[in-house]
DNA sequence: GCAGCTATATACGTCATGCATATAGTCTGA
DNA sequence: TCAGACTATATGCATGACGTATATAGCTGC
């Protein structure tokens, strides 16, 4: 017995669904930062605070170094525990313009569902 | 060693990422269908014909039954090989309005980090 | 009879996630 | 000074979704 089953819905699926993947792309196309800053900043595109889990931030950001997308070093002389800072390289640049491109046609698939989403209940009105 | 490390790119992650579960529950939402149907009917959105494999939207279509967001029955009186029909529900139709309403949340985080991404293009440009 | 298409289904390995937990340093207040 | 809260990173474990391969079954054309 799943005990959501009752209250409502859906089965959860992935929330972030690698979008924030991107998102952490596109923050560090800025400037450099430090996994928890970059969870922090996450809200600006409308993520809940505790949407996306901290250990799949830090989990994601040392994939995205493994395939050369980032890299990292600790940060010296500073206050507090150690931060882990991150860097995009060129190919971290490149897949972001790929990313984004693939974005675009992730908003064209949404924005025809929802107008045939419109179209379906205008029809159910006109019965 | 992962072969595609040369050639390009990014880890795959989902590629439908569940938008396609959202599109099956609309597709259904305008007449019952059984799902070699619905899997051509995908192509609507934008799907390439091999982007979403049979084998997942058959298993996506039981477990939507499971979770009484369709009913299935085995059409009768036709043609060639069974076909399991699937017709969805009354809590298959709020289903679609709760994720109708999060693709619109998804739509806009997507336009933001879009127009970020070209405000970062243009700063560089000015440089 | 056999290849190819429609149609559904399941076993298996892989990968990403959430939750829990571990660590370590800093800061505040009792 | 000692506990508790916050910053900061990391890993083990169970779960769940996926792609590939494979199995089945009926139909069509050669």
């Amino acid at each position: 017995m799943k005990p959501e089953r009752n209250q409502c819905l859906v089965r959860k699926g992935n929330p972030g669904e690698r979008f924030f993947v991107v998102c952490l792309l596109m923050l560090l196309n800025e400037k450099t930062a430090h996994g928890y800053e970059l969870a922090e900043n996450l809200s600006y595109f409308g993520f809940e605070t505790d949407e996306i889990n901290l250990s799949t931030i830090y989990r994601n950001l040392r994939k995205m170094e493994e395939d050369c997308l980032v890299t990292s070093f600790w940060q010296e002389g500073e206050q507090g525990p150690q931060k882990r800072v991150y860097e995009i390289t060129d190919r971290g640049k490149k897949e972001l313009e790929f990313w984004t491109e693939m974005l675009k046609k992730r908003k064209t698939r949404i924005e025809k569902l929802l107008a045939r989403f419109d179209q379906q209940n205008t029809k159910h009105k006109g019965d």
